[in-house]
DNA sequence: GCAATTTATCGAAGCGCTTCGAGAAAATCC
DNA sequence: GGATTTTCTCGAAGCGCTTCGATAAATTGC
């Protein structure tokens, strides 16, 4: 049964009785570091061998001061059970830090952190090597990380101070809108937006208004249609649609801010009569779980999000390790250490 | 910054020295065992407040012999992005955990388990202090665990030996096949499933026995149609369909074994023009994410995933830390420590 | 051939915490 | 009031590992 109590592992000092050896020796041995005689070489790890020894994680831990855990940061709402965005790029990291030999540990903040009160265990026990932090988080949490001298990396939420990985928001809206001009030939679009001071959504915003520009379209402020408060969902969705839908000269197409919110749009448009995307072109953004099962299927900017996990945890062990490299599939800036992940476009039948 | 070093944390030596008392007394106050004045204690305790004082976790880890973290463990097959069935009881049981105070770490294990060579690194080097084993693994590795003394527990895999937590599988699949039966008025149904060696699965079998027993209606295995070897997924679903809808006498409902073979299903009664859930009824098992956006929304059993970690994950801990306690919403059986979770049935269009 | 290195090996001092006595002081008992 | 018992406080010994000298033996240099 498995209840019985744990067994006494087998320590150091087995080996080290068994081998005939000093316990600095077999030490060194197994890290591979200092001098030993083949022969003693030899016996040692026969003796790790036949013994089946493993050095403790918790004794080294407390040894080096090292965990090789990494922590997960991201607020509550963000991990609620049916958002899966944030969970992917959880699951992402995690994937990743396991090729690392690292472990992941997970918590949540509250939208309104209190240093001290709300500072995540793990980092309070100094139980984690470093720390990721995904989407918008308090900065005082932030700067709670740098006081303690945690090395960190921010995930989906740019901020200039600080070591950030990024979607390519810009570029991803660019190339929706470019595509929904050229290759679809409309020529008025509208944006439909929510929570517009999250510097992710600005930049979508931004993406718009540069592919307008770069297309020689004049843009029209009507167009963009936002409700600033609000989160991005699909209920804001739905309810930008009415409006939307009563606009006297509305735009042949629309992108919204995200999938969420055009998933919202959809269902008005349904319920309403209008047909996607023969009177009004659909585009979201991030390529839900969703997406690919709405009718017709969302075309959409597709977020690697589980990819944005592991880069982001690539990173951080990177750093943590002391070490820093690069791989072709996203653009590094030193001097900011901002990475930039890009995305894709999806054509689906929405547009 | 947050390439800065780690600041040297604060120590329980440091408490002692500030407080002018020994660290034995801190750790006694500390831990609220043991004897201390109320003048000691109350200086103690201030200090711990202006020095900002928190416990190492490593430290507290090798003198208790006791990790605070939890295994969860599954098949690397299980753990594929897209699956989520697994995925979402590891959520489940990671959120439990938190408020538990522990961690957990997760590991992959392959198909074809060797013992030592793919044992999880957290169960080697002692970093947790029981584990989760998520779905059918081979019993190398459960022996393995019970050989190590690691309290541990079966979910979404029953096992007649070990403590385990499991899906009302039979319940479930009765309750389908009776709704099929008493309110739609079915009296010749069909069971579509793969991979019969599977327990859950077997048990699903099971249950469509039973409830045709039950209804009085006279088991016909033509009506059982099933690909052994396979596993159920939706290609298999499409294909076993092409296999249900040339019977020449064909039932007027299907209960699949799972979402994933019944969305198969669908897709092929779609394709050949076969109307759902007009020509046939069609129910699944699992409710996974995209039931509900299929067309027509399928009517399926649904298991409580998250539920399913989170209860997984209450009563691991319950062994781990030597109590034991019961709640309403499952059975316990104390002599063979086995809970049995129910589900749920989802009415929706596709019956 | 003898000093200067390099190589081997080990004891001991931590890492930061818990816990087991032991010694004092205080409280309780008849 | 002296013997017990209870309360208080602390030093010291781990937990299992790494690492810093120290010592000794083997190599090297000229």
């Amino acid at each position: 049964m498995a209840s019985q109590s744990r067994k006494k592992a087998i320590t150091i000092q087995d080996v080290a009785r068994h081998a005939n050896a000093s316990i600095s020796t077999v030490s060194n041995v197994i890290n591979g570091k200092g001098y030993a005689s083949e022969s003693k070489r030899r016996e040692i790890l026969r003796s790790v061998e036949i013994l089946g020894y493993v050095p403790s994680a918790s004794a080294r831990n407390l040894a080096l001061a090292r965990t090789h855990n990494i922590g997960f940061v991201l607020r509550e709402s963000h991990f609620t059970h049916s958002e899966p965005f944030y969970t992917r790029i959880f699951l992402g990291a995690e994937f990743e830090s396991r090729k690392h030999d690292h472990y992941v540990l997970l918590a949540t903040i509250p939208e309104d952190y209190h240093v001290g009160v709300d500072t995540p265990r793990f980092v309070r026990e100094r139980n984690v090597d470093g720390v990721i932090v995904a989407g918008k988080v308090d900065t005082a949490f932030i700067e709670e990380l740098v006081s303690v001298g945690l090395p960190f990396i921010l995930v989906d939420f740019s901020h200039a101070d600080y070591p950030c990985l990024s979607i390519d928001n810009r570029g991803g809206v660019i190339e929706a809108v470019s595509f929904l001009i050229e290759k679809r030939g409309h020529q008025s679009i509208a944006f439909l937006g929510a929570d517009m001071t999250h510097p992710s959504i600005r930049e979508r915003l931004q993406g718009y208004r540069i592919a307008l520009f770069q297309a020689g379209i004049a843009l029209n402020e009507d167009y963009v249609i936002t409700l600033g408060s609000a989160s991005p969902t699909h209920e804001t969705g739905f309810q930008l649609a009415g409006q939307f839908f009563r606009m006297p000269d509305r735009p042949t197409a629309v992108v919204c801010v995200n999938d969420a919110m055009a998933l919202g749009f959809m269902r008005y448009a349904h319920e309403h009569g209008y047909r996607i995307p023969d009177d009004v072109a659909l585009i979201g953004f991030d390529d839900v779980d969703g997406a690919v099962f709405a009718s017709p299927p969302l075309t959409t900017v597709r977020v690697f999000k589980e990819q944005f996990g592991e880069m982001a945890m690539r990173q951080l062990i990177e750093k943590v390790e002391g070490t820093s490299r690069t791989d072709g599939s996203f653009r590094y800036d030193r001097t900011t250490e901002r990475l930039i992940l890009s995305t894709e476009l999806v054509v689906r039948g929405s547009a």
